[in-house]
DNA sequence: GCAGTAATTATGCAAGTGTATAATTACCAG
DNA sequence: CTGGTAATTATACACTTGCATAATTACTGC
């Protein structure tokens, strides 16, 4: 019955470094970032605490590593199917609209992310800086899918009147994503992208809904 | 130069627990409900640590009952401006709106105080009720005053139309008053609720421009 | 003034924190 | 199969955390 010393597997450095991450990243959602612990971390990954160490130069390292990576997922989560699209301008600010407010997307976890992140975002600036590149980066993709299907609908619209349009409809995508994210139970699965296509449409003047 | 006994000035509980639920706000609005610790409480308040233990049964009670407070003052905000105007149902809306997206409703600290409260509130129970009977409160007295504009306008609304528009309506707001909280300098003072009266009456279906 | 008492400060403690460093051990080249 | 070495574990340390308890002291009623 002596004390024997743990067993372990070698892993490649990327996997465990993704494996770190993914585990950093679990725990911000839960406890927010002061509750992510090297210790509790380091469990979760099924790794002792020293092991961090030798994969970040320290925890702050490793949580600003984590919080790029999500950002990163982030965009690509919204970024893809809206691009990759064929069809019409209209139908491409609709497929948008519809990926910023579908699971996973939208998702508790991503919200929990948002939230604890949002401190450490406004005091850091390297993540002040993360933080800032994303939200003007989809707030112009969506001004331009604006842009573009205003223009195929025969209506030029000014630049002051483009960014009031792009901010609003980034703030109506941004309380449905959140609402959606923090009280999972009180939308029917639809219900999201249907409310937001329709005030997106209100608000811009286009009607986005399905059946035309 | 002796070490000498820090001198005090004995305070009214009252004026106490609120020095001490003060503190703590501004603490968990800068680092997290994890950062503000009963040190740091305590010296913001300008009082040593062991006075909290005095006045609450622990650190998590302080925390609620800050939370609490918070949560009270922040409906009473929103809820004086429009309750005690005299004018037509749309100029009630008009007010609720635009006093939603003002200072000091819009506030970094209230934004901070919102984001690192998410997780406690998922997680405790005690808290999650609080959040959850004033969101319901916040979106039922929207929904009522757009429920009054339209019917003023002569328009009668089915039930299940009218929550849509309640949350649509709720969402914008919520995403303006969260952008204006965290991004303080990326919006001139009166775009907020110029954006969230066109956008809500645009929603509604409504023509919220003061001109009118 | 002068006790009495509650408000306040001071001190101590066990548990948890990040990090540094030493001790092992799984894998790879030969 | 046998070193060599980097990946991994183990241990230690100084510091912070929440809380409990003891020591003071500012105010109140007389």
């Amino acid at each position: 019955m002596s004390e024997e010393r743990r067993k372990f597997k070698r892993e490649s450095a990327e996997a465990r470094r993704e494996a770190l991450i993914r585990a950093a990243l679990e725990l911000v959602a839960e406890h927010g970032v002061r509750g992510a612990t090297v210790r509790a971390i380091a469990e979760r990954a099924d790794v002792t605490q020293g092991l961090i160490r030798h994969y970040f130069r320290s925890k702050e390292d490793l949580i600003t590593a984590a919080y790029e990576h999500h950002m990163t997922h982030m965009t690509d989560l919204t970024e893809g199917p809206a691009s990759q699209l064929r069809g019409t301008a209209r139908d491409r600010l609709v497929a948008f609209v519809e990926a910023s407010l579908t699971a996973p997307v939208v998702d508790p976890q991503s919200t929990a992310l948002w939230a604890s992140f949002l401190n450490k975002v406004q005091n850091d600036p390297a993540m002040k800086a993360i933080h800032a590149r994303t939200y003007a980066d989809f707030r112009n993709r969506l001004e331009a899918l604006i842009a573009a299907a205003l223009d195929e609908a025969g209506q030029a619209t000014e630049a002051g009147r483009l960014r009031h349009l792009a901010i609003a409809c980034n703030a109506v995508i941004d309380g449905l994503w959140l609402e959606g994210g923090a009280l999972p139970d009180a939308f029917e699965p639809d219900e999201l992208p249907k409310i937001g296509l329709t005030s997106v449409g209100a608000i811009v003047g286009l009607n986005l809904t399905h059946s035309s």
